[in-house]
DNA sequence: CCAATAAATGCACGTCCATTGCACTCTTAT
DNA sequence: ATAAGAGTGCAATGGACGTGCATTTATTGG
């Protein structure tokens, strides 16, 4: 039994060969993926199977979903230790204008704010849009 | 002429009978507005009038849009010296959980962040979930 | 190993909201 | 008054997400 499937098995996920599959994808991946890359990757593989994947790992706590503002749905595998189930590893994401990349940057912690009395925190999420590394040139 | 009709022109919006209810209507919410929001209200009016007017409004920079996460646009009416529009009124927003009202925190601002080198940051977003003031009953 | 059962996958379809094309109407300028 | 321009109404499109159900594949326990 390989490290992936550990991984999967020890989160309750069982190991198809379509799961580890797009785990490995993702794992290789430096940036967060959006269902249409995992689509573009594996064509011969159906949407759905793909979809529920993600869902599965999402809900298994082995990825973490990210809403970058662009309207389409993004998903990293979660560091060692992440708790981000219990929105307490609530790192800050950026997304590149330019060459529409999105990356969470893990060690970037998001700030605590202080509300209004009355106002409860519960989750939050901040996107930072620019230009990223690559495309600045710098 | 009102003070409203002096607004829209001073921002180069014609202030047609319809532009001027919608901008009373968002003048008197305290919380951001969808478009649905607007369509329950004027049942009369087309939805795309409505879209457009807020598209109008935004690009004229009386307006502002925000993403809360769940994935309906929400817009509200920008303070006196709003400079939204360079990226440079970057007010966090506020998403209830409970009564699913979006509102904005406009000084509570985002704090600076330090981004890794090479990133440069052009916008940011940041959204906090939770329960509201009225909803949390404190 | 085989049957019974459970889980995963494939396909089709539906939903929701944002967005656009085009014709029509109203306003403004000449 | 006429022409040009801006606004509005209606219909249709599109993208992304989500679901129901049949089929296939894996697991279990005899
Ligand atoms: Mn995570
Ligand atoms: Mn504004
Ligand atoms: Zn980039
Ligand atoms: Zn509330």
């Amino acid at each position: 039994m390989t490290e992936i499937e550990k991984t999967l098995e020890n989160n309750g996920i069982r190991p198809t060969a379509m799961r580890i599959l797009i785990y490995k994808f993702m794992a290789k991946k430096e940036v967060a993926i959006a269902l249409t890359d995992i689509e573009n990757a594996f064509v011969k593989a159906e949407r759905t199977t793909l979809y529920r994947t993600l869902k599965t790992f999402e809900d298994k706590g082995i990825v973490h979903h990210i809403d970058d503002g662009t309207g389409i749905s993004k998903y990293a595998l979660c560091e060692q230790g992440c708790n981000c189930e219990l929105d307490q590893d609530l790192h800050l994401h950026f997304h590149c204008s330019n060459c529409d990349k999105t990356v969470c940057l893990t060690d970037h912690k998001i700030p605590h704010i202080n509300l209004p009395s009355g106002y409860i925190a519960e989750d939050a999420n901040l996107v930072i849009t620019g230009i990223c590394e690559k495309c600045s040139g710098q």
